[in-house]
DNA sequence: GTCTATAAGAAGATAGAC
DNA sequence: GTCTATCTTCTTATAGAC
């Protein structure tokens, strides 16, 4: 059962990098190790190979959601850790999030394919809109309403502070993901937009030190 | 030699929806109204039809950049325009910028081409970071810039400022090449964002009327 | 479960008449 | 320039031996 394991981490690998249709059943059977023939004793066909990676990513989301939580819905169980969130801890929250999208081998893969079949076919898009905009936007959502609930940030409107606060991450993650060369800099920016982010939406009182070399901004 | 514009228009479409590799010769020209062998007198073969579409963006690209100058690199000479910028001025540069790139026929079938073929080609990676990262983050940039000089805008750092700008227009237009239905609740989240943006870098004396309505937050 | 041989069919491209 | 007929190549998938 190792060979049907390993024919849809080769397959993965290949559909990410070229696309489903420019990848033969012999390229991940070589990768395998097998000829071709062989490798219809474990999937039925090409399209099943398919089928069986998203089968799988789904079973990994559900996990994702338990533990990282990056794309859970159950945000409210995290209340009181960020109700006296730093600066710091922002920087990280945002860090974490994306050293995983980008780093995890399987996820990065799988986003990367999706990225090619999507207008290929309309449940892909969905699933590529659900885990990588909607869910996330809806997670941290909640996370930054209640920063702005425990009075650590301030806006009045959430849904646009998320934006502002999820969408930059998401742009560096696709440049990243066409360019890895440019990750050192990604993160650069990544920090350097969280702490923008949080100067501009933290609560006074939070940020009267910095006000000090201001020009005269967010007196408080 | 209409039919062999009228080859690019039809193929640039079912690329577009399909990718390179599920569309077939006999599909481009059953569209234009001929047989498969037609097409040869036309275009030597597949690829370089393809071929002819990237050129014929180039050109475009080229056109637009003196045009609209949406990815322009001469942003100094539209300096005068911009020192005196309002927020409703900078609403309508956000949808301008948004709605050409979404509703210009040719713009969008040929993103979405891209991001098909992105991964299969690192010269088309090249292209849609170029058209649609690195050059909107430039030429912004220097507008941003010009309104920072200018005393409209106020930050310490205008390239997190321009990120700030452009990533949610960016996130935007992903979504709606995913999914048109969203486009009206995506103008909306638009423009919400922009005169978010605008309230949080905007210079202190020029939204001294909206600070009656704050919590003491930007007092003047 | 893996192999070789091969069938079945698809898709790109050419030949040559009109 | 367009057509029909056809060639060629590539790719999926099956058959059947080991």
């Amino acid at each position: 059962m190792d060979t049907k394991h390993r024919i849809l981490e080769e397959a993965l690998t290949l559909f990410s990098e070229k696309g489903y249709a420019n990848v033969f059943v012999a390229d991940i059977a070589e990768r395998v190790g097998i000829k071709a023939p062989s490798l219809y004793k474990h999937y039925k066909n090409k399209q099943a190979i398919f089928d069986a990676i998203i089968e799988e990513m789904n079973r990994r989301f559900l996990e994702q959601a338990g533990a990282l939580r990056i794309n859970g819905t159950d945000a409210s169980v995290d209340a009181e850790i960020y109700k006296n969130i730093s600066e710091d801890q922002l920087i990280t929250l945002g860090n974490d999030l994306f050293l995983y999208f980008l780093h995890d081998e399987y996820t990065r893969r799988f986003r990367k394919m999706l990225t090619i079949e999507q207008f290929h076919d309309k449940k892909l898009a969905d699933v590529y809109m659900k885990q990588y905009v909607d869910d996330p936007l809806s997670y941290q959502g909640m996370l930054l309403g209640l920063m702005v609930s425990a009075g650590v940030l301030q806006t009045e409107n959430v849904e646009i502070m998320t934006l502002h606060f999820y969408s930059p991450i998401y742009m560096l993650l696709t440049i990243c993901d066409r360019e890895p060369k440019r990750e050192a800099e990604a993160l650069k920016t990544l920090e350097a937009h969280i702490r923008q982010f949080n100067m501009l939406y933290a609560r006074n009182e939070n940020i009267v030190q910095d006000n000090k070399k201001k020009s005269g901004r967010r007196k408080s």
